[in-house]
DNA sequence: ACCTGAACACCGTTCAAGT
DNA sequence: ACCTGAACACCGTTCAAGT
């Protein structure tokens, strides 16, 4: 059979999926896909290389469409939101777009598309880079550990977040306090009208 | 010759600036004492247990005295940099101790600190918590970008980062924003004597 | 208490060769 | 263009046995 960087990417989702980033290697993806491990240097020129298509793969899987006419605060808050969803929609897919990000490769959207957000909001460029980076850098933190500790209490621990360390109210409780202090700064084209 | 886990840890800190975090295997320490692999064992239940010693051991060799004294904001802002200071100051330092924390294995006493200075300001203490986590997710993100982007550049790029993506300036410029944040909902007892 | 020796079950990547 | 087969140079972890 003749696969196309596609089928790689999508069967690599499957098996983060069912067994966890620790059991995704080029080794069981191959062999999943009936193929020698050297094939998939066909098709990737490294493991991080596909590492990183697969999560684009999830963030594109989870992308809702962008709302030009709202506030730019609603856009971020939604932005984020929307990365948060994509990400817990698959197991360690927080761990695996932060490291993608991390390292370089992929997800370039995100960063974008807040700082587009940002920059609408007359934000300088500059600004609104750091910004994004901010809140993303929020986000993959947050969420990285909200799913550490999902997939700890499915695994049977007894705990069930008593201290309310990372749900969805301390992820918005956390980003609202970024937002305020964008807010704080926020250019004259950006204020509301009085 | 005996070792005691000091001395395995001081060695793993040696290969970790030398050879980076990809290079510090079990068998890598093991070797470099004069050891087999599985001796590690008698003295940590796992890799990730080690890891986590040499990251609380970054962190040691990196502390500085807190100042009670100071303002909570001051606090926090030191308590960030002293935190990006020690992990900065070893090749893949932040990695490894954003790693170890994602993993919840030591590096307990940064969240604790971050979040002793807010409770000390007023701020009740699950909010106190959330904040600290906001921070500590932000330092995370940022010295771990900066130390990636920092070694691809000494490892002969040409780039020299002139889009300041993740400098000091992005760095203080991020963490002002979330603790102008938190200081948008200071509690009575924190704002300043009229 | 601390370590050896040997094994188990894996990795990512390269490369000549095949169709 | 896409893949096989074989090899290279590694991993983390377990466990009986030694001192």
């Amino acid at each position: 059979m003749r696969y196309h960087r596609t089928d790689i990417v999508e069967r690599a989702v499957g098996i983060l999926d069912a067994y966890g980033l620790a059991d995704l290697s080029m080794r069981r993806i191959a062999s999943e896909l009936g193929l020698q491990p050297s094939a998939l240097y066909h098709h990737f020129g490294s493991k991080q290389e596909l590492l990183a298509a697969v999560a684009d793969e999830l963030l594109d899987r989870g992308a809702r469409p962008d709302v030009p006419e709202a506030s730019w605060d609603e856009r971020v808050l939604a932005l984020s939101h929307e990365l948060r969803d994509a990400m817990l929609a698959y197991r360690d897919g927080a761990e695996l777009v932060a490291t993608a990000h991390a390292y370089g490769l992929g997800v370039r959207s995100p960063v974008e598309r807040l700082a587009t957000a940002l920059e609408g909001a007359g934000f300088d460029e500059a600004f609104a880079r750091t910004a994004a980076m901010t809140v993303l850098h929020f986000v993959f933190g947050h969420v990285t550990g909200e799913q550490a500790h999902r997939q700890a209490n499915s695994a049977g621990a007894i705990d069930a977040d008593p201290l309310g360390r990372a749900d969805t109210g301390s992820f918005d409780l956390g980003l609202s306090l970024i937002l305020e202090g964008i807010r704080h700064r926020r250019p004259a084209t950006a204020k509301r009208e009085p």
